[in-house]
DNA sequence: ACGTAAGCGAGACGGTACGTCATGTCTTATA
DNA sequence: TATAAGACATGACGTACCGTCTCGCTTACGT
């Protein structure tokens, strides 16, 4: 959880109080969206005290990062499928990531998360840390799968090759630069493992 | 421009304003940041009454769109080098992207109005089409001299080729998932070219 | 008015807005008592912005004041009665006040008033210039009458004639030490005019 | 002391606490003045959980009020002094008053008693009853032992007497209505014991 | 040339939310 | 069981901006 600005006795946190606001804040920015989401707002529909918040959050947008952490956490770590084929598992994952993003209860709060993000290293880096970090984990594990089995060459870089997979679609949402679909899924899946040059050189520069 | 509420006279528009607008919006973002861009301090900026704003444009994002389009504009169009290098031509460009955003004088206002775009799709047709997209065409118009003289294959599409390459230098960029180096440029770059899967795949598959 | 912090634009202000608000304010110290009389309240009650208030008045007290100022305005000037008889003519005027200090609708915003004057020098300060003034002045009117047929001695200092009279009533209602019934007012101007050693001096000193 | 809510068990009562706390209101306000009088300072400063001085007492100006009662009984009973010369007598104790209110240590937190006292009846009447009480019969009892020596007339209704000697004191104190001087408080004497008609009947009525 | 209608700088307005403070109640652990 | 400590729901504080509005002023057009 990103830095407090005093001391509060955590013993004595109401638990409660905790799971309220950060259910609130996750339901209200999918309906409301990131423009109205206020820290007003989830005290209310937390039925809590402004208070409560402050002095548990430095800001909105930690609020935001500790109720997908919560949610996280409830679903539990993610292996990526494994079933010997590289390619049709990554488009697998892909084609399930754009269905998720394509759906307005995950869409709206990501991108409220996103937005806080955008504008504060402290909670990125926490992101980056705690949210996106197993996630990526699990992704670079796969891959590590891949090149044990000599499907990826042992010299490529798992993270690069992360970004390259998930850095497209990533960029293509946040930016909304293109349909999401999952045509662009698999092409991007194939795309990617095959580089831009193309896997048959022999055909290309024939 | 988005679109208008109501209809002023465009033929009487100060010009004058018009600009000390846009220069301040630009300016205030890279300054204090997206959080207290203000329309008010905007307007306070530029010697402006906030009605000569609101007249013109339907929202604080419509103003920084503006003022990267005049700015996009006074710099006109960017052909990206073409040495018959691919490799080494897309490189340079994607270090002096990495540059760039390492700049606060830009990295800030493009955080803004990436902030604005990520919440209005109205707002993120424009930029897909006034902004990004005369970038992407001189992206894949470098890309298609590749395939005319058979350093890429005929059938690559693109635009999933355009987001390969700055798909997770963007990504990377408004996460902050990792640092942005003329390296990781330089890396990228090459995975892209040559798939996850590699260039040499003679030796892979043996 | 006391003292602003700023230099809005008087011009430009809405006299319906500051009536509502003097109105709302006066209104609801007699109707919730001081205790609960906030600035919110009274721009809710006034249908008005919270800030159309501090932009105008410094303090709760001083929005109080200008609300009695309104009303004493709206009234005019309260000459005494002058029937050429002192005595009956003060215990009438007496008599009148305590019926209005126990009139809860000027009891309690009176009290109001009264208690931000209390903690408040500058507004004290208007207070005595524009509001009791104006009413000292015509009870002094009246015992200058009275200087002048006779009935009080030329060398009487009129502001601790005043006093004389109106003090204890005024500290007995602020403080409630005891009933203020109209038999008090009248014993009261009895006492003030004879003085404790009465008016007998023959029958006292013999 | 006014009612309690509940009953806690008085035999336990911290008498370290309990002075702590009255202690701490009384320094407080005179230092920070009533509006900045809180009970959450008091208790801070008092080295007291808040629920100690909830338990006892039912408001802030209960809590000032027995703040003042503790000092009465430190100090005593006040008896008037009576060299025989009442008039000398009277100016002597209404200059002390004169010097008491002109001195913020006094002033402040009598100040903020009086503000309770305006809005909160039933501790008005503790203070009538408990501190002002005494005070005035003290004050009687000096006016007594002038009517039996045949300074002030047998039918001088003795608590009209009292206020008016102290009543006109006490509102120019709490209104700010003028200067607080001994000059003030001398003549104040002088007039209240003559009446307003003057001492020199002979002349007036002639 | 001159009225008139527009854009303009300015800023007051009714609102919403901010982040802070104090209220009075409650719970916990110490003694 | 009273206490020190302090979390809690509540609600007001005074501030910052929102987007709308109205005011005089200037500026250019159409008669």
């Amino acid at each position: 959880m990103p830095g407090r600005r005093s001391a509060p006795d955590a013993s004595r946190r109401s638990e409660r109080s905790r799971l309220a606001i950060l259910t609130a804040a996750f339901e209200l920015a999918g309906k409301v969206g990131y423009a109205r989401l206020s820290i007003e707002g989830i005290a209310a529909r937390a039925g809590v005290g402004k208070q409560t918040i402050y002095r548990w959050w430095p800001s909105k947008g930690a609020v935001l990062f500790d109720a997908f952490l919560l949610r996280a956490e409830a679903i539990g770590p993610h292996p990526l499928p494994d079933t010997g084929n590289l390619e049709r598992d990554l488009k697998k994952v892909l084609r399930a990531a754009v269905i998720e993003l394509n759906d307005p209860r995950y869409d709206e709060p990501l991108r409220a998360l996103n937005t806080e993000i955008l504008h504060d290293p402290e909670l990125a880096a926490a992101y980056a840390d705690r949210l996106e970090g197993p996630v990526r984990e699990s992704r670079k594990a796969r891959l590590r799968k891949a090149q044990r089995v000599g499907q990826l060459p042992e010299n490529l870089d798992l993270d690069i090759a992360v970004e390259l997979l998930w850095g497209p679609l990533t960029s293509r949402w946040l930016q909304r630069s293109g349909p999401l679909t999952t045509k662009y899924a698999d092409l991007l899946v194939r795309t990617a493992l095959d580089g831009l040059r193309g896997k048959a050189p022999a055909k290309m520069r024939a």
